[in-house]
RNA sequence: GCCGCGUUGGUCAAUCGGUUAAGACGCCUCCCUUUCACGGAGGAAUGAGGGGUUCGAUUCCCCUACGCGGUACCA
């Protein structure tokens, strides 16, 4: 029987999350599922000085609003606590191995200052080679517990000496390991450096403290950016030092998300540089108050957010693109994860959205959908505090209720949004009217709003209108405006054949009068069909937007 | 510089030695629609270069080029 499958996201808490470190949470959390393994939040905050206030939250914000909760975290402790490595410091967790490495000879002691350091690097800094690495022949003319004589180490530690521990690597050997997408992968030892392991103010670096909680919180896999892949080899090491190499998680460096444009990878400033966000929801820096938009303020969808990143790098196989997370639980395999990067395309991003907002009920993101109208000053409900239909879509049991529709899977019970008020019900009309030309939330208003708010006769353009404008037209909506006072049905259909039986009568062709029609109702010409426009506007509106206009072409 | 990882159309990508080298996004044309979309039908566009191995390489190996990552008491 093997072990129970265990994932960590080991984020540090220093600024927004970036879409990047959502795509590994994914296929983290995609891998722990599959296997119904467990999947773990813990938080990287060694660094005291890169700590940002908030950021801890903000990611579990994150992962909230993508439904990918994680089982042990900070805020939902499981047996493995405590989940955030400066209080696992605090109990002296890291120490006792550093020093346990020290005492084996696997370690030592190293007193340079920063400065001394710095000195070093600029010393043995040569055309040839740029960056001179502490290591093993380096590191006897430092100043360090392998180069002084005992006695002095024993004084300087005595009297407090500011010092780290640092992983003696000893050189001549081949390190490798299998990793889960690469395959097999080699690292000579002399090009392996002294890693600091322990810090001088006590806090283990990333290095020592990986190791040491992935076999703490008994990690089984370990997926990670592909920057990492260098330090590999010294976490390696550390595993056959400290626990054996046999008790190792499993390892799968993931390809990196590049810029657009140009290489690199994708960065903040590439999303303010182009227009669209990196990160997934805004996060404001509590140092500058600068706000970065994100996915989720810019109008996306979680199910189309996290369907984006799942292809970014991995794909089934057969061309099918649309997955519910429920199917990505199902498909995920590392072996078809890509080796190389892959540029992030926005276009691309705004189509799986679209494609999520054609398919899903529109109760399933109406609250969102009012929250852009009312930050742009239009209100669809007045009064209204919480929409009735407010359903937070849990992805993995609701979802899957409404992946069939969008991926084809065998019908179950289809999410069945029940409206509570008639204003709430006709919201809901108007955007399943207009869902199909909306590739972002926030584009319902600009295709919307006109059926909240009348445009305004006087900015109307209408001069598409009014050089064939004439008195035959102008008494064609004379007319028209007594007929639909008649109207006992008012629904589109009906309005339609009226519309059509009343230019026949008048032998002007209908088309000659759609446009105008679209033009009073709308104030542009974009919007779903005019009839189903003025069915949900209703007789009064529809009359005195039609009336509003007319007295401007008459003139 | 050194180490590591990569490299199929503009972008995401399939192919696990033999294909007319899929599909999607975007772009272009046409149809539908007297708006804008949706939808439908087409189109342009790809194996970095050079050596091998093989009857046969996009696919396997090597070299080169290029790109990226790392080279911190940051993660």
């Amino acid at each position: 029987m093997s072990k129970k499958v265990r994932l960590r996201f080991a984020p540090s808490p220093t600024g927004g999350l970036h879409l990047g470190g959502v795509r590994t949470v994914l296929y983290n959390y995609l891998f722990a599922r599959q296997h119904k393994g467990d999947f773990i939040l813990r938080i990287e905050d060694t660094d005291q000085s890169r700590y940002v206030p908030g950021a801890e939250q903000y990611i579990l914000d994150c992962l909230a609003w993508c439904g990918l909760e994680p089982d042990e975290s900070p805020f939902h402790p499981g047996p493995h606590g405590p989940y955030r490595q400066s209080e696992r410091k605090a109990q002296g967790i890291y120490a006792q191995y550093a020093a346990r490495l020290v005492q084996e000879g696997h370690a030592y002691y190293a007193f340079d200052t920063p400065g001394e350091l710095e000195e070093m690097r600029t010393h043995y800094k040569t055309p040839e080679n740029p960056s001179p690495q502490y290591n093993h022949v380096l590191r006897t003319k430092m100043k360090n517990s392998l180069s002084l004589p005992a006695a002095e180490v024993q004084q300087l530690l005595d009297a407090g000496t500011p010092h780290v521990i640092r992983i003696k690597v000893m050189p001549g050997e081949d390190i490798h390991f299998t990793d889960l997408i690469r395959g097999e992968v080699h690292f000579a030892t002399d090009g392996v450096d002294d890693k600091v392991l322990l810090k001088a103010d006590g806090m283990p670096t990333y290095h020592l403290a990986v190791v040491v909680d992935d076999h703490l919180m008994e990690i089984t896999h370990a997926f990670r950016g592909e920057e990492w892949l260098p330090s590999a080899p010294v976490h390696i090491l550390l595993w056959r030092h400290l626990f054996g190499e046999d008790k190792m998680p499993r390892w799968a460096h993931l390809p990196l998300i590049l810029k657009p444009d140009g290489n690199g990878k994708l960065s903040k400033r590439d999303g303010d540089r182009l227009g669209f966000p990196v990160f997934a929801m805004n996060w404001t820096d509590p140092a500058t108050g600068e706000t970065t938009k994100g996915f989720r303020e810019m109008g996306f969808l979680p199910e189309a957010f996290l369907n984006m990143l799942a292809m970014l790098g991995w794909n089934d196989g057969t061309g099918k693109e649309l997955f519910a997370l429920q199917d990505l639980i199902e498909k995920f395999t590392l072996d078809r994860v890509h080796k190389g990067g892959a540029k992030f395309d926005f276009e691309k991003a705004k189509w799986f959205n679209h494609e999520w907002i054609r398919q899903l009920p529109v109760g399933a993101y109406q609250d969102q959908v009012l929250a852009h109208f009312r930050a742009a000053g239009i209100d669809p409900l007045p009064g209204q505090q919480t929409p009735g239909l407010a359903t937070a879509l849990d992805p993995v049991s609701g979802l899957s209720e409404i992946a069939p529709a969008i991926t084809g899977a065998a019908a179950v019970p289809a999410f069945d949004p029940i409206p509570v008020t008639p204003e709430e019900e006709k919201f809901q009309k108007i955007l399943e009217l207009v869902k199909d030309r909306c590739h972002l939330l926030s584009e319902f208003v600009q295709q919307a709003s006109f059926f909240f708010k009348a445009p305004d006769p006087a900015v109307i353009d209408l001069s598409p209108v009014r050089p064939k404008w004439n008195e035959a037209k102008q008494q064609f909506f004379v007319e028209l405006i007594r007929q639909l006072q008649l109207m006992k049905t008012w629904e589109a259909a009906v309005l339609e054949k009226e519309f059509k039986e009343m230019a026949a009568a008048a032998s002007i062709k209908p088309g000659d009068l759609l446009l105008p029609l679209r033009l009073m109702l709308v104030g542009g010409k974009f919007g779903p069909g005019v009839f189903d426009i003025a069915a949900l506007l209703g007789p009064e509106e529809t009359i005195r937007r039609i009336k509003g206009v007319l007295t401007l072409l008459q003139s």
